[in-house]
RNA sequence: GGCCCGAUGGCGGAGUGGUUACGCAGAGGACUGCAAAUCCUUGCACGCCGGUUCGAUUCCGGCUCGGGCCUCCA
């Protein structure tokens, strides 16, 4: 039985799925306009375990899990403007760059990947069916969404509408009937990109495209919704307000899972802030892309965690103990441990204190594996692949030196090889090497 | 100000009403020509003050500190 905390409910509650061959998984992904740094993968990695753990519950073909990418958005435009480039040549650049980091992270791609650009009918009728419930009005080539008629707004969020109504801090357009209305569609410029609709030519809000998304792929109702925590408000609220206004109150979703922020020592790591680290930029300082994937999971998904050299240098030096086990082992049986650690609401932390107990490397690979680690063998760890004649050719010179005693010039190519990041190892059946 | 979350040893980080995981780093030992790796040993941890209890790090209340959201944000 896996166990979820539960956003909407803040307790961890037992998953029962709708339907255990057809279980619906949505997570909110990127906004293409920039390179993603560290955090922005967190939910990548850890909704990637919990469809892996998922699959393993319930069936390899039990899980359909989606997750956007926000192609259409003022923030693209901006971009595209300074570059003075079209929209689509920024979005596709970053969504490949996206791509190529979470490959790097070891985050295997979800089943569907939905473009907002490409759901736009799909927005435009949705729209339409929320104004025809009365939840939301055109003004101005607008249309928002009217929260006032949505009496359980505030819900997943716990936030007293009578006071978002009243709050200084929304943005109160003169064309808002409430201050805390929000914008499914907007009217674009001639220079704008933008689509023709019944409320002329514009383009949709962002918190719209999920829900139509959603509604297209996975169905009114899904099981799982995930998202980093700093979208529960506003993102979404609105998401569970536009969806349910929608479709006659059913709701979005049975299971709001949230992941914590990812923190530097100045605070939350966020791109307005600007104290941010690209993968790219970690992968160019010589760390590689599953070191980063385990330090990410050492901390439970759903507390703050703070991402610092140390934390990276305590996943490689993990990483490497593992490695040595496993070996270059083929897959055995898994762990009970490790399920059973994951299945208490994904406690990672506890299954890589588990995995670390394993002994056998048949078991320590598949076990692993649940959490996407540990699936190259040692030797591809250790030493990567590459031409390595030169390092066997100097290890041959220095074993020559030690059988003539000639431990100075031993030592010497040791340390010569260790300044280039090679290691040597003296073992009962002669010497082995690998990268730092 | 409102809502929410957290506070565990040098660091990271689980967990539990009563014998205090695990990892990283450190110390000592074995091994080694010396190392490395490995193995063994080791280490005053549960923010503060009350309460409940035979007993609380674990439950309840208050306090302090930290963080998140309330505005684009994973």
């Amino acid at each position: 039985m896996i166990r979820l905390y539960d956003t909407m409910a803040r307790e961890k509650r037992d998953f029962v799925p709708a339907d255990p061959t057809r279980i619906t998984m949505y997570v909110c992904g990127p906004t293409v306009y920039n390179r993603a740094h560290i955090g922005n993968f967190r939910p990548a990695v850890v909704f990637d375990v919990l469809a892996t753990l998922l699959r393993h519950t319930y069936g390899e073909r039990s899980v359909v899990y989606a997750r956007n990418v926000t192609d259409i958005e003022d923030k693209i435009m901006a971009a595209a403007a300074a570059e003075r480039v079209p929209i689509e040549t920024i979005t596709r650049r970053y969504a490949a760059f996206y791509a190529d980091d979470g490959a790097a992270l070891g985050v295997r791609p979800p089943d569907i990947e939905p473009f907002a650009t490409g759901h736009v009918d799909d927005i435009i009728a949705m729209i339409g069916r929320l104004i025809a419930a009365g939840h939301a009005y055109e003004a101005q080539g607008h249309v928002l969404f009217d929260v006032p008629s949505w009496p359980d707004y505030g819900k997943l969020s716990r936030r007293p509408m009578d006071e978002m109504i009243a709050g200084a801090r929304v943005d109160v357009a003169p064309y808002k009937k409430s201050p805390a209305d929000f914008v499914l569609w907007k009217p674009s410029d001639e220079d704008q990109p933008g689509w023709d609709s019944p409320w002329g030519r514009g383009r949709p809000g962002w918190h719209i495209e999920c829900s139509a998304m959603i509604e297209r792929h996975l169905g009114e109702t899904i099981d799982i919704h995930g998202g980093g925590l700093d979208l529960e408000f506003p993102h979404h609220e609105n998401e569970l307000a536009q969806s349910s206004g929608a479709h006659g109150g059913a709701p979005l979703a049975r299971y709001w899972v949230h992941n914590g922020m990812l923190a530097m020592v100045s605070g939350k790591m966020s791109k307005s802030l600007g104290n941010i680290v690209t993968v790219n930029e970690l992968l160019e300082e010589g760390h590689r892309g599953e070191t980063l994937r385990f330090a990410l999971l050492i901390g439970h998904y759903r507390q703050p965690l703070e991402w610092s050299d140390q934390l990276i240098a305590q996943a490689k030096a993990t990483l490497d103990g593992l490695y040595r086990t496993v070996g270059d082992a083929a897959a055995g049986e898994i762990d009970p441990g490790v399920i059973e650690a994951l299945s208490d609401d994904l406690n990672t932390p506890a299954a890589l204190a588990r995995l670390q107990a394993i002994n056998d490397p048949a078991t320590l690979k598949a076990s692993a594996a649940l959490l996407g680690l540990l699936q190259s063998s040692a030797d591809q760890w250790f030493r990567g692949s590459g031409d390595d004649s030169q390092i066997e050719a100097r290890i041959a010179e220095r074993a020559a030196a030690k059988k003539g005693r000639d431990f100075a010039t031993a030592d010497r190519i040791r340390d010569e090889l260790k300044a280039e990041g090679i290691v040597l190892e003296d073992g009962p059946s002669g010497t082995t090497w690998r990268r730092a």
